[in-house]
RNA sequence: GGGCCCGUAGCGCAGCCAGGAUAGCGCGGCAGCCUCCUAAGCUGUUGGUCGUGGGUUCAAAUCCCACCGGGCCCGCCA
């Protein structure tokens, strides 16, 4: 029995629960338990394993609980048991010891066996699982936030996989976002000076990034105050600054770049509009704008991998966003999604009824949602998709392969992951409806410091790996000071 | 305004869904343990009004109600 080499433990307590039940039969035959009998006991001192069945049985027949535990005692007391050594009553409880001897021959036995698959007990019932963590934007360098993502992913896949499910683990590359576009923009007017950065990949983007968003926010701002007046003035004023403030401090990083791309943003006519045009163009797969895309985010990437790499974090697909929409997925998710009742066109934009269309699939107390649920806009009045409508797309292709899909993003996205699944569903992919998982976290929160990758305040995931492994140094330094230098790790 | 999540030891958390015995774990603190192989370790110990107030129950950290504190969501953003 291979319960009984790999888990003996495990053994023990089915054999304490079987008893239990086959006393049941006899002394309570309508009694249905719907669990598991026994559990540790909240202190060793009782036993192994205990049960609380007197209780129960006292609950559904009116009856003392000490009595009915003991009428069970009874009968338990004929049992001939294979790993208890000891059965005993305690008012309503019933306490199993082990059998300490037999247990450790066969854990022994079990870690000879198994050796480092020990402890981990397979799933009968593997299942092929997608998860996706990280999925950072390639605007720069992964951060703290991005790293608790990473980790509890990474983690989370671990687990799954040591307890036999078929796991990947997928990293969505959000390449069609306005972010990407604006580090394009910032990229593009160095590039065009014959201006090269030195350093790590992502790091050398993030500040690009924040250069030419604080270049172009700083321009709109001053464009918005030649005609804003009272309140509204005074609020323009104070972002204003805070770009200025922005704009200062990487002027102290890089003055020559910084200045490059400023020049670029003044002297064009319409900024936002050529960021836009960028867009636009990756969108519809124009060739230049393609490569230049292609080109940053890729530079981007490889800055994750080292990074990741040093985390011992790995990943076995990089999806593309663009790949989804030039390959037609998105398109088709539309045209599919069209064809259903729940779908209509407001104003020029498509719009999907989520709450109707939960309702009528009846689905709508499976989703943990209980608020009413908010429509969700597919495609723009210009007729542009959104986020959300191109994840549809790419959840599509997940349960093309998985049972289950894992998602781990922060709890902000929860209304999203709902509604994501809600069109899923009505899109066919039923198994959506509990294979998909939002695995939610807290964002993370520093003391006195607010993150912004806008403004170009974060901590990165670099200064986290390297911190950790200067304070792990200086701790084994204070208390081995003779070892040599390999001590580190 | 509506809804969701969180509040348990100095810090980080488990236990709550399916209520049961003296509320656990890790870190920290404190006290010990190296004339030989990883002390990068081990042993012991300290430490809690389970956010507050009601209610249900023989029994509440656990279920119900109210309140307080923190976070999040309710975009033609991602």
């Amino acid at each position: 029995m291979q319960l009984l080499e790999e888990n003996p433990f495990g053994a023990f307590k089915q054999e304490c629960d079987r008893a239990l039940r086959k006393a049941l039969t006899q002394a309570y035959p309508t009694f249905k338990p719907l669990r598991f009998l026994v559990e540790p006991p909240s202190n060793p001192q009782y036993g192994d394993l205990s049960s609380t069945i007197g209780f129960d049985l006292a609950k559904t027949f009116q009856v003392n609980p000490s009595e009915a535990a003991e009428k069970i005692f009874k009968i338990l007391e004929s049992e001939a048991f294979n790993l208890v050594s000891e059965v005993n009553l305690a008012g309503g409880y019933i306490n199993f010891k082990v059998n300490h001897v037999r247990l450790a021959e066969l854990t022994f036995k079990a870690l000879e066996k198994l050796e480092e698959a020990y402890g981990l007990l397979k799933t009968d019932r593997p299942e092929k699982i997608i998860v996706e963590h990280t999925s950072a934007n390639p605007n720069g360098p992964l951060h703290v936030g991005t790293a608790r993502n990473a980790i509890l992913g990474d983690c989370l896949s671990r687990l799954l996989a040591a307890r036999g499910h078929q796991v990947r683990r997928h990293f969505y590359v959000n390449d069609m976002g306005r972010q990407v576009a604006i580090v394009a923009y910032g990229y593009r007017a160095l590039k065009e000076a014959g201006l090269k950065l030195e350093g790590k990949p992502d790091f050398k983007l993030g500040f690009i990034y924040t250069a030419t968003n604080a270049a172009l926010e700083i321009r709109r701002l001053k464009e918005q105050l030649e005609q804003a007046s009272g309140g509204e003035a005074e609020r323009l004023r104070r972002s204003l600054d805070e770009y200025v403030a922005v704009a200062a401090e990487l002027e102290s990083q890089n003055r020559e770049a910084l200045y490059t791309i400023i020049e670029a943003v003044k002297k064009d006519s319409n900024p936002q509009e050529s960021v836009d045009e960028i867009l636009r163009n990756y969108e519809r797969g124009e060739e230049e704008a393609v490569r230049l895309v292609k080109e940053i985010v890729n530079l981007c990437l490889e800055g994750f991998r080292e990074t990741l790499r040093k985390a011992g974090i790995g990943f076995d697909s990089w999806d593309w966003e663009s790949q989804l929409v030039w390959e037609g997925k998105v398109k088709e998710v539309l045209t599919r999604l069209r064809e259903t009742p729940y779908v209509k066109v407001q104003e020029g934009a498509l719009i999907f009824e989520v709450e109707e269309a939960a309702q009528t699939l009846g689905i709508r107390d499976k989703l943990n949602f209980h608020d009413k649920l908010p429509p969700l806009t597919l495609t723009r009045r210009d007729g542009t998709t959104l986020y959300t409508t191109r994840d549809i797309a790419y959840h599509l292709e997940k349960f093309r392969w998985a049972d289950r899909a894992v998602n781990v993003i922060g709890v902000d996205q929860k209304l999203a992951q709902v509604q994501l699944k809600v069109a899923l569903v009505t899109l066919g992919v039923w198994k959506a409806l509990e294979g998909l998982y939002h695995c939610a976290y807290e964002l993370v929160k520093l003391p006195g410091y607010k993150m912004s990758r806008r403004r170009g305040r974060y901590v990165t995931f670099d200064e986290l790996l390297r911190e950790a492994e200067s304070r792990a140094y200086e701790e084994v330094d204070k208390r081995s000071p003779n070892l040599p230098r390999e001590e580190k790790k």
